[in-house]
RNA sequence: GGGCCCGUGGCGCAGAAUGGACAGCGCACCGGCCUUCUAAGUCGGGGGUCGCGGGUUCGAAUCCCGCCGGGCCCGCCA
C-alpha cells in the first residue's frame, strides 16, 4: 500500500499536481487509491471539480502508460474523484513477497531509531491484587511498549510502586495491631489476602472505631522512619504483594525492566535535589499565612487553568512530602534533569528470562536510563490534574514539558448486574465505580479463570481426543486473549462497564475470533505439501483474495498511525478486519483441493496472513495458538 | 462555580488526527450453509432523526458556537 501511495503521488506530480491529497477508498470499486485534490483546485481555478479531475486524469494516464508500474488505470467518478486502479496480478505478488521477506519484521520500522522512550505502567498500590481496571492499565501499557519497540524505539519499562501511603498503613495496622496473621489461609494468594480481607476489614473497622484512626496516623509516621519495625514490616508486605501482582501482570503478557519504589524517591535524595532546584528557579515558596501556612507550595500562577485552583502543596507543615512532590522528583529523574539516581537489586525474571530490578538503598546494581526522549506514564484519567501539575513543574525546572506524556485512560466500572451479584444495593445508575477499600471490585485473575473454565469445556467438546494438559494450556491462551482484546480494542477515553457475562463471550468481535482465524490458517499450512519458495503469479484473483491482500498490505501504515496517535484500538480494530478478511477467504477459496498453481498462490497468501496477524497479535499481547 | 471526557440501530462499539463517494461491525432476533482445509466460522433478512439546535462548506457523524443528558477532577490523600 505504501508503494501504491508513493506511486500515485509521483504520477500526479508528473501530471502537474504538486501536493496531491490521497486517500484509501472505503469501497474497492473506487480503486486502490483515490485523489480528492480536484475539489480544492476547482475553487481556485474557477472550474467544476469534474473538469479539473478529467484534466488531471488524462495527464496522469499518459504518465501511467509511460512508467508501467503497479498502477494501470485512472477513472474519474461523479463529483470529482480521481481513482487509481492497479494491476492486481503483479500487485498481489509484490505484497506477498514483501511480507514473506520481512517476516517477523513486516510492518516494523525505524521511526524511533536512536530514540529512547520510558514507559511507566501498572503502578498498582502494593496492598492488593489487580482488579480489572488495573488490568486495563497493564494491557495498554505493555502493548504500548511492544508497539514502540516494533517501531524501532529503545523502550524501558518501569512500574512505580507506591509503598509509602496510607493504604500500606492499613495492612500493617491489621497485621501488627489487630491480630491478622501474616500468612494467608491455604489456597489464597498473599495479594488477595491483603486486599480482599485485611484492607477491606481494617477500613470497615476504621469507620466504626474512630479511636483507631489515631493509631493509624501514628503508624503512617512510623513507617516513614526507615529504622522502625513498621517500616520493615510494610516493606516486607509490599514485596510479597508485588511478587504476586507481577504473576498476574505476566499472565497478561507484561514485562518490566525496573520497579521504582516511591519510598526510595525520598531515600535516594531525588526529592531533595528536585526541591532545591525548584527553589533555585523560584518555582516554589513557603506559605507564611493563610490555611496553608507552614507548607511549601508549588507556584501554579503561570498555568492557564491550574492557577484558578490555587497553588499545590509539596511539603506539608509537618515536613513530609506530598504524593505530587514525590511524583515530580520521580519525573525529573526520568527526564534526567537531576543528578541523583537509584541503585537496584535483582527482583526476579520476566517470562523471557530477562531481569527485573527493584530500587533498593542497599542495592549495588546500576541501571542508567539517561537520555530518554519521551516518558509515557500510563495512569488513569482521574489523575489528570496531578499529572498536569507534574508536567508543569518539569517546565518550571527547565525541561521540555512535551517530553512528559500522561497516557490517560478511562476507568473500568461494574455493570448494575455485576454490582447486584456482589450484593450491592444499586438503583437508577447504569454502572458502579470500583472501590478498593470497600471491596467493590472484580479481580483480573478471577475473570480470566472464569473465561478459561468456559473455554476448557468448549475445547474438550470439540477435541475429545486431546490430552487434558493440552486443553488446559490452550484454554489459558484463549482466555487471556479474550480478556486482553476486550481491554485494548475500545477507545481509551471511554469507560468500560464490566459484566462477567459479557466478558465470557468468545464469539464475534473478540480475541478468540482473531486466534481462531490464525489457527485455521495454520491447519491448512500443516496439511499442505511442501510449497515452492517462489510466489506463484495468479491472473484472475477472487474478490476475497484481493480483500485479504489489501488488508495485509495496510499493516505497516496501521502501525505507523498507531505509533503517531498512540492508539492501540487502531491496531486492535485492524486485527479484527484482517481476521475477518481471512475468514471470508477461507470460506470461499479452497486451497488444498484446487489446481497446483492456485494452491501454491494461496499457500503463500496464507503464509503472508500468518506473518501479519502474528505480528499484530504479538504487539497487542494476545497469545498466539496454532490450534484451538 | 472552574476544568476535562462521553452521547452513533434494542444492547456493546468502529468511523473523528488530515471533512468526501451509499454510516460499518459485533451481540440479540429471523432464515440458510459442515460426505470439501477446525461451524469459536460464514451467507442473507429486519432494525439508524450519528443527543438537540444553529453555523462554516460544493460536501459534516467528523470542524465551530450554544444547549440537553451522563461521568470524572478541583485535600497539609495517595
Amino acid at each position: 500500500m505504501k508503494t501504491l501511495l508513493a506511486e500515485s503521488t509521483e504520477i500526479l506530480r508528473e501530471a502537474g499536481l504538486s501536493d496531491p491529497k490521497l486517500e484509501i477508498p472505503k469501497s474497492p470499486e473506487h480503486g486502490e487509491v483515490s485523489c480528492t485534490s480536484a475539489f480544492e483546485l476547482a475553487k481556485r481555478l474557477h472550474k467544476s471539480p469534474m473538469e479539473v479531475a478529467m484534466d488531471l486524469a488524462s495527464k496522469a494516464r499518459n504518465v501511467i502508460d509511460k512508467r508501467k508500474g503497479l498502477i494501470k488505470s485512472v477513472e474519474v467518478v461523479k463529483p470529482g474523484f480521481i481513482n487509481f486502479y492497479v494491476n492486481w496480478p503483479s500487485y498481489a505478488v509484490k505484497i506477498i513477497e514483501d511480507v514473506l521477506s520481512f517476516a517477523e519484521a513486516y510492518g516494523a520500522s525505524d521511526t524511533g531509531k536512536g530514540r529512547r522512550i520510558l514507559i511507566e505502567h501498572t503502578s498498582v498500590n502494593p496492598n492488593k491484587a489487580l482488579h480489572v481496571g488495573h488490568a486495563r492499565n497493564v494491557c495498554l501499557g505493555s502493548a504500548l511498549a511492544r508497539l514502540y519497540r516494533f517501531a524501532g524505539f529503545s523502550v524501558i519499562v518501569t512500574n512505580y510502586i507506591d509503598d509509602s501511603g496510607s493504604q500500606m498503613a492499613d495492612i500493617v495496622l491489621g497485621i501488627k495491631h489487630l491480630g491478622y496473621s501474616n500468612e494467608p489461609p491455604e489456597g489464597i494468594r498473599f495479594d488477595e489476602y491483603c486486599g480482599d480481607k485485611i484492607y477491606v476489614e481494617v477500613n470497615r473497622l476504621l469507620e466504626q472505631k474512630p479511636e483507631l484512626s489515631e493509631r493509624k496516623r501514628l503508624l503512617i509516621k512510623e513507617i516513614e522512619d526507615r529504622l522502625s519495625e513498621g517500616f520493615r514490616l510494610s516493606r516486607e508486605i509490599a514485596l510479597r504483594v508485588l511478587k504476586e501482582q507481577l504473576k498476574t501482570c505476566q499472565r497478561l503478557g507484561a514485562s518490566y525492566d525496573i520497579l521504582n519504589r516511591e519510598s526510595d524517591v525520598v531515600a535516594f535524595g531525588l526529592w531533595k535535589e528536585t526541591f532545591s532546584k525548584l527553589k533555585q528557579k523560584n518555582a516554589c515558596y513557603l506559605a507564611t499565612s493563610g490555611p496553608k501556612a507552614g507548607c511549601w507550595m508549588l507556584d501554579l500562577s503561570g498555568h492557564k487553568t491550574l492557577s484558578k485552583e490555587g497553588d499545590e502543596v509539596l511539603v506539608k507543615s509537618d515536613g513530609t512530602t506530598t504524593y505530587v512532590a514525590r511524583d515530580i522528583a520521580y519525573a525529573a529523574w526520568k527526564l534526567g534533569i537531576i543528578e541523583r539516581d537509584f541503585k537496584y537489586k535483582p527482583f526476579g525474571k520476566n517470562r523471557d528470562q530477562s531481569d527485573i530490578l527493584i530500587t533498593d538503598i542497599d542495592g549495588e546494581v546500576d541501571f542508567k536510563i539517561r537520555d530518554v526522549d519521551t516518558t509515557i506514564a500510563v495512569v488513569d484519567i482521574r489523575q489528570r490534574r496531578p499529572q498536569e501539575i507534574v508536567k508543569y513543574a518539569l517546565g518550571l525546572l527547565g525541561a521540555e514539558p512535551s517530553k512528559y506524556v500522561h497516557y490517560a485512560y478511562e476507568v473500568v466500572s461494574l455493570s448494575t448486574k455485576e454490582a447486584e451479584r456482589m450484593g450491592l444495593d444499586v438503583s437508577d445508575t447504569e454502572f458502579v465505580h470500583m472501590k478498593g477499600r470497600e471491596g467493590i471490585y472484580v479481580k483480573a485473575d478471577s475473570v480470566i479463570d472464569s473465561i478459561k473454565e468456559k473455554v476448557m469445556s468448549e475445547t474438550t467438546q470439540r477435541h475429545p481426543d486431546w490430552h487434558p494438559q493440552k486443553v488446559e494450556s490452550i484454554a489459558e491462551s484463549v482466555a487471556v486473549g479474550a480478556f486482553v482484546y476486550a481491554l485494548v480494542k475500545g477507545d481509551a477515553d471511554k469507560i468500560i462497564v464490566f459484566d462477567r457475562e459479557e466478558a465470557l463471550k468468545i464469539e464475534g468481535d473478540t480475541g478468540p475470533y482473531l486466534q481462531y482465524s490464525y489457527a485455521r490458517a495454520c491447519r491448512i499450512i500443516e496439511k499442505s505439501p511442501i510449497m515452492q519458495t517462489k510466489v506463484k503469479r495468479r491472473e484472475a484473483l477472487e474478490e476475497q483474495e484481493m480483500v485479504l491482500l489489501r488488508e495485509i498490505s495496510l499493516f505497516p501504515l496501521i502501525v505507523e498511525e498507531s505509533v503517531k496517535l498512540m492508539l492501540l484500538k487502531k491496531l486492535a480494530n485492524y486485527a479484527y478486519g484482517l481476521a475477518s478478511a481471512f475468514n471470508n477467504f477461507y470460506e470461499s477459496c479452497p486451497v488444498l483441493t484446487g489446481d497446483e498453481d492456485t494452491m501454491n498462490f494461496r499457500l503463500s497468501l496464507i503464509k503472508a496472513y500468518l506473518i501479519t496477524m502474528g505480528n499484530c497479535l504479538r504487539i497487542l499481547g494476545i497469545p498466539i495458538v496454532e490450534e484451538m
